[in-house]
DNA sequence: CCGACCATGTAATATGTTACATGATTGT
DNA sequence: ACAATCATGTAACATATTACATGGTCGG
C-alpha cells in the first residue's frame, strides 16, 4: 500500500504528527501522493500497532493533545525494502482526458472551461513546484537536508538531492508540457469559434 | 463515476458485449481509464437496471452466450450531462516517483530499474499513441468515424476528430517527455557509478 | 484433442471519499 | 468573542483489486 510508504517515507526524514502529514499530503507530499485526513489517522494507529512508527503524547497549550509520531528501525528497513522492489504501474485513469473525448457532441463552452481549468491547475502547480526546486536546490530543506545527514558515505549524500532533483524537475516539465498543450487547445478553440460562430452557444 | 462514463461514452459510438469493453480497457480505452472484467461486468448490470444501457443475448456457435450492450437515449443524456460538468481532479498519485524519492538510501540498482522500467513503459506507450493516432487521422476508426456521422451540423462533425487529435497528441508527447526524462536519469547514474564505482553493489 | 482465447460471473479484501463529530488554541 | 486553524477521530459508502470459478469456441 502507497499510502503506508507515503507515510513511512516522511517520516523516515524526521519526527512528525498526524496533522503535520495531513498538511503534508496538501502541499509538498501531495505532487506524488495525496490522501485526507480520514485515512491517515487509521493508518498511522496500524502502522503504530506493526511496530513500524512509535508516538508519543505531545501537550499544546494546557489541554490539546497531539500524537507526535517517529520511525522505528523496523519501519526503515520496510521503506528500504519496498524502495527495492520493483516498480509496479496501476491502470491509467484520467477523468478529464475521458470527458473531453466523450464530450464531443458539441458543448464548446465545456470544452473550454475544460481546457481553462487545466491550464490554471498546472500553471499553479508548475509555481508550486518550482518555489519547491528552489528551495531544494539552495539547501534550504530542512528534511531533506536530514536526509542527507544520515546518509553514511560522501558518495551517497549525492543521492537525496539528485533523486528529488530528477523527480521534480521531471513533473515540473510536465507541468510546462500541459501548459502549452492547454494553450493550443484553446487557440483551436477560438479558431473554431470564429469560423462557426453559430455552434457558439451549442451544449 | 468515472467508470459509468469510459462505459457509457464507448457505448455512445456503437454497441458491443462485455468482453469487448474489458479488452478495450486493455488496449485503447485503457489509456485514459482502465478498469478489469470483476468491475466491468457487475457495472453494466447496474447501467442496464438504471436503464442507461440495454442488452440482447447473441449466441456464438450452439451454446455460447453473450450479451451485446448498446446505449439508450437516456444513456446518451447523461453522458452529455456529464461531459458538461465542470472538471474535477482526484488527489495526484504516482507511487513510482514516491518510491524514487524515498528509495534514496542508495541502491542503485533499484534506481537503474526504476528508469529502465519508465523507459520501456513509456516507449512502449509512445508507440500504441501513435499508432491509435495515425489510425485516427488517416479516418479508418470505424467508431470514430460513426461519432462523426453522428453529428448534427458540419461544424460539429470537426469535434469528434479534433478532441482525440488533442487528447492523444498530447498523451504522446507526454510520453516523450517522460522518454527523455528517463534517459536523462540514466545517464545521471552512469556518471554517477562511474565516479563512485564502490557504490555501485550498495543496497 | 489441446491450447489459446472467448465469455461471464462472484467473493473477499483493500483502498479511498464524504459526511459526521468534537474540542482546543491563537491571533485580532 | 470570534474566526481561522490546530488536532483527531469514526461511520457509511463508493470504488478497485485479487482470487476463485465455470464453461464454450476455434484453429491447428
Amino acid at each position: 500500500m502507497s499510502l503506508d510508504y507515503a507515510i513511512l517515507g516522511w517520516l523516515s526524514t524526521g519526527p512528525g504528527s498526524g496533522y503535520d502529514l495531513v498538511r503534508q499530503m496538501d502541499v509538498g507530499l501531495s505532487w506524488f501522493w495525496g490522501a485526507s485526513h480520514a485515512q491517515i489517522y487509521p493508518r498511522l494507529k496500524v502502522l503504530e500497532e506493526r511496530g513500524l512508527i512509535t508516538s508519543e503524547p505531545v501537550t499544546v497549550g494546557t489541554k490539546l493533545e497531539k500524537r507526535v509520531y517517529s520511525i522505528t528501525e523496523a519501519g526503515r528497513a520496510a521503506v528500504s525494502a519496498w524502495a527495492s522492489e520493483p516498480p509496479t504501474y496501476p491502470p491509467n485513469r484520467d477523468s478529464e482526458r475521458l470527458r473531453l473525448i466523450f464530450g464531443d457532441h458539441g458543448d464548446t463552452k465545456a470544452m473550454r472551461r475544460h481546457f481553462e481549468t487545466h491550464l490554471d491547475r498546472f500553471e499553479k502547480r508548475k509555481a508550486n513546484l518550482q518555489e519547491f526546486l528552489d528551495s531544494v536546490t539552495s539547501r534550504k530543506h530542512q528534511r531533506i537536508e536530514q536526509r542527507i545527514a544520515d546518509a553514511p558515505t560522501e558518495a551517497l549524500k549525492e543521492i537525496p538531492l539528485a533523486v528529488r532533483t530528477m523527480a521534480y524537475a521531471g513533473d515540473l516539465r510536465r507541468a510546462e508540457l500541459e501548459i502549452d498543450w492547454a494553450r493550443e487547445c484553446l487557440a483551436w478553440l477560438d479558431d473554431f469559434e470564429r469560423r462557426h460562430p453559430e455552434e457558439s452557444r451549442a451544449g
